[in-house]
DNA sequence: GGTATAATGATATATCGTTACATTTCCTGC
DNA sequence: GCAGGAAATGTAACGATATATCATTATACC
């Protein structure tokens, strides 16, 4: 679907367009597997679950989208357990709060690899995370002129992706 | 807002702590008839009440908070008034929102005089937006190197201003 | 097994933001 | 002044997002 370069070779932080995509499933419950054995709580089925919907996905979802698209043991669950999930999983570093957009979106690839730098899509949804050092440098330096302590940050991004741009052809 | 203590012993600070509060006032309405006659919007009496009662705060507020304190006519007003200022204001640049908290800010300056970066002091919820090049230089290169085409972002930074940063004491 | 902690179930409610449509106010051209 | 149209407001209801509370169940640890 890239008529401009036919060539392979995607340096971005999107994510491919076609991939392994059970795969990258996989990756992320195996990562969040590790992490919580790490960190001490649990992957119980629910938080599982939920994450597992989260990385179905390259775009960030609301809350309650997950709650219909959850079929957990044929009921819908209340809001709060998905709430619940959330939370343990953005305490965990699994999952990020797009708070532009009210919506979760399962962290693309270990803590250490990325900034906390999200690009959205406002035409498709896509979303990438790239690893952004030189955005954590230029907060840093911000902060410490006027003295602050920076203890957390995010940096959200809308535009359009290379797919949707208008050289790129449509979305 | 704050209980201006007899002691002198803070370190004068982060946006202001002490100013003349009512020419801040002043001067932000003032600005905001200038941009109104510009942009050919109305500063309407309703836009102008929401305007003075976020310019009086140094932090953001949220707009069901707006709705409490607004006396306006002597009864409340309807939350989409509020909303509906706020999204006046916002165009015009006057007004942020500050998505990581669902609350909204005064703009503390004109539009060319800063970037989008806000910080917030997660201890006494005081606000700064620093003139942050650096930052908006960061994010473009960021951006180009996986091909987006930004379009509009906002960082968010919690952590603690000077005054409650444990050197400098409590809040 | 017994107990403390973590997690879930269920219900209700708080908070945030919007839709829809009628009415009023204000500007503009006569 | 005054008709006509655009901008803004009034009012009610609703939709979307998130949390509080308390009872119950599962798990880890001794």
């Amino acid at each position: 679907m890239k008529p401009s370069s036919p060539t392979p070779s995607e340096p971005s932080p999107f994510p491919a367009r076609r991939h392994d995509h059970d795969a990258c499933i996989a990756d992320g419950l195996a990562r969040a597997e590790a992490v919580c054995r790490e960190r001490g709580g649990r992957l119980t089925e629910n938080r599982r679950a939920v994450l597992g919907l989260l990385l179905a996905e390259h775009r960030p979802i609301g809350a309650y989208e997950i709650v219909e698209r959850f079929d957990w043991k044929r009921r819908k669950p209340a809001p709060v357990q998905i709430y619940r999930a959330l939370s343990f999983l953005e305490a965990a570093g699994l999952v990020h709060r797009i708070a532009s957009r009210s919506a979760y979106i399962a962290c693309s690839g270990p803590k250490e690899e990325h900034g906390t730098v999200f690009l959205v899509c406002r035409d498709c949804g896509t979303f990438a995370e790239p690893s952004g050092a030189a955005v954590g440098v230029a907060v840093r330096d911000l902060a410490a002129a006027s003295g602050f302590e920076p203890h957390d940050h995010a940096l959200e991004v809308t535009g359009r992706c290379p797919d949707c741009r208008p050289a790129g052809g449509g979305c």
